[in-house]
DNA sequence: AATACTTTCTAAAATATTTTACAAAGCAGA
DNA sequence: TCTGCTTTGTAAAATATTTTAGAAAGTATT
């Protein structure tokens, strides 16, 4: 048996595919939760400890683990402790943003190898062929770089605003039939490729890597050109029957009526995205720091200098996120909200008031169990997510089950 | 081994312990899926033939399974079927609704004994002691009717309307410390007892036996004195990280400004609730069909009489609703919701409003998604759910695969 | 430092499960 | 009605897993 025997499903009669099954659960559980040392591995597997011993010898024979020695003692025997070989396969990261192109390579312990490759994108300002064209020759020049060969990265996760179903049909941007967005790219990049929207990679980068990490119920908001929001709930992705769950910069917010470039009226999205920010910092004209052009950057900027016009424009976006927030809160009671984007520089400044508008909206038995936490991934949350949701997707489709989230 | 052997779980040696754990999962999918046949049960568990057999042989000795003969062929030998005996065990439901308090004993076919036993409620005129004693006195009476012994009830299921944490503390009614409600009401009836929401009882309901039978996510709103909301998601009960998920009545809704009893302003139920709707005929002058005091049903009734202003009332409170449910439908993308409560008997006086604000809020591919239906299950969603939470429940606890919801 | 206790780990024996091989029972077309 | 094909079902052989028993390697206590 080789590695790729672990990871291909099917073909194999029942007992050596049983063994298979057994392994890859293994090899799912050391992708998943990190290092684990034999006792560990029987707990969470149910099965003794000789079973999972000849296990791990057959896979540190095909290259998958490695013995990383003892651990720390439990009070006996120091258990020798088990890891993923860290190379033994990679998955390529992809966030498709509007501003940005990411392009990262993971190892089998979640780490970017290299660094996450950042490069302009041609997202909203080119055809849909020149994007894809320009997306496969990015990763082409990063694998290039990073000298690594295309046979053992396993799958690539690309993420992307807007729209997308459960099959990664796209609907916003680079939306193409027969073949779809993920057939195309596959074979531009020649692998397994999976579509995700950038929301729900961000939710599950939060939850696996970020202030998330281990949380059951969380939802993840991100307020940048758009607002966004991914949700884990009772530990799993949630997207719906459609995979369109999340549409929270559509719902309607009390006391709105712009119209909202979706077609209706009253959209959070009207007051709460980078772009209506903006808007409202040039009708009230908030002061920029250096005199440069109206950004969201800059209004946070100027209201960390104390330029009351800009703190009370975000105390205004706040207390309507807030009371958005508000209502997610009587409906999903859940354990965490987590603020990304890139209204997380604003600190203070923003989760003040959408907390205070919380407290106004929601009951207190509910709003009390809550914590309200501001991102810490930065902006590569959505890339460093994409990795999960791929390994997740290829698990649904292989029976690898490196799954986390599907 | 014997019949409570399958039951109770822990305190036996590995083996038996794994064996046990196999046919508990057996027990668990003929609960859940209904009569199968040996080669279906094989490709559920993963199991081979002889396997199952010997499983099947023992479960038949213990007299929780019996044999039905042979069923339908699928092109060769026909199969035997297998079901579970539906009077191996019990399960008693519990409603304790504002209106009324329904007794029911289940079958392990999820059959209701008899009859569905409907009292009169005292929860909302009596002090917590004498509701709970009038709950154990009608449990005493339906059995004692019955004549079912109560060593073969296996499990109490309870449904209450109110906030309700995930252990089954009560917050609005019946609310008890140091015992809860749980163990008090588990003492009186002399078994364990689990107490649940009633719109999540609901939604259980209609996933299992309902409309919504075997739709992944399904949003289940009922419209009575409150309105409620229970939910369906990937297949599995959601009820939030503290159990108190799904207060749709108290999202806000634009344009809404009457004060509700909950202390906020604008909430759904300050319009759609039977109380708001009672209030506004009233205002209005709805009237009656036969003259006498103005109740839901009464509106109802007059509306279905050609009598304009109930319409006009029942298409305003259903703008509304579909306002709120346009907003759950963007933010859960749901394979289905399910109207319940007394508001069915509306029939599409209710649904086409209620559809219409649906089109105009929501976006045409999360709706178009949706499909929105009237519960069929009659007053007795509730009831007919507390077997399946209270099964649910008793696994968790005791590690019995009954388990469809948890 | 020695003893008692805990945890980890592994061979060999005991026990289960799967495979194999084949029989039985039904369908479908000639 | 007969033949070939499919599905179901069951012993006996082959293969796996679990149990048992005991060793090894720690910690905590005396």
């Amino acid at each position: 048996m080789n590695v790729s025997d672990v990871i291909t499903k099917g073909g194999l009669p029942g007992l050596k595919e049983k063994r298979c099954t057994q392994k890859r659960n293994i090899v799912s559980f050391l992708y998943r939760q990190g290092d684990l040392s034999k006792p560990e591995m029987c707990r969470l597997t149910n099965m003794t400890a000789p079973t999972i011993g000849r296990m791990l010898e057959e896979l540190m024979a095909e290259g998958w683990v490695i013995d990383l020695g003892c651990g720390t003692s439990g009070g006996g025997k120091r258990p020798h402790i088990f890891s993923l070989k860290r190379d033994a396969a990679f998955v390529l990261g992809v966030d498709v943003g509007r501003e940005y192109l990411k392009v990262a390579l993971f190892d089998l312990k979640h780490e970017v190898v290299g660094r996450i490759f950042v490069y302009p994108s041609k997202l909203e300002v080119a055809e849909r062929d020149d994007v894809l064209n320009d997306i496969a020759g990015r990763v082409e020049d990063t694998l290039a770089f990073l000298g690594v060969e295309r046979s053992r990265i396993r799958v690539a996760g690309v993420s992307l605003p807007g729209l997308i179903d459960r099959e990664g049909n796209t609907y916003t941007y680079l939306t193409y039939e027969n073949p779809g967005l993920k057939e195309r790219l596959g074979q531009l990049l020649e692998m397994p490729v999976f579509i995700d929207n950038d929301s729900n990679a961000i939710a599950v980068a939060e939850h696996a890597f970020g202030v998330a990490k281990g949380i059951n119920n969380v939802l993840c908001i991100s307020i940048n050109e758009c607002v966004g929001l991914g949700m884990i709930l009772d530990s799993r992705l949630y997207v719906g029957g459609n995979g369109m769950a999340g549409e929270f910069g559509h719902i309607r917010i009390s006391g709105l009526d712009t119209p909202c470039q979706c077609g209706k009226v009253g959209c959070l999205e009207t007051v709460a995205s980078s772009r209506a920010i903006v808007k409202a910092a040039k009708e009230r004209m908030v002061k920029m720091p250096d005199g440069e052009s109206v950004t969201l950057e800059g209004v946070i900027r100027a209201a960390r200098k104390d330029e009351l016009s800009a703190i009370e424009l975000l105390q205004q976006v706040g207390e309507k996120v807030g009371e958005g927030i508000a209502s997610l809160l009587h409906l999903f009671n859940p354990d965490m909200v987590v603020l990304g984007g890139e209204i997380v520089k604003a600190g203070d400044l923003i989760t003040v008031p959408v907390r205070q508008a919380m407290n106004k909206y929601a009951l207190a038995r509910i709003r009390g169990h809550c914590e309200l936490r501001l991102s810490d991934l930065g902006g590569d949350a959505a890339i460093l997510g994409t990795q999960l949701m791929a390994m997740g997707h290829l698990h649904q489709k292989t029976g690898m089950t490196f799954a986390l989230y599907e």
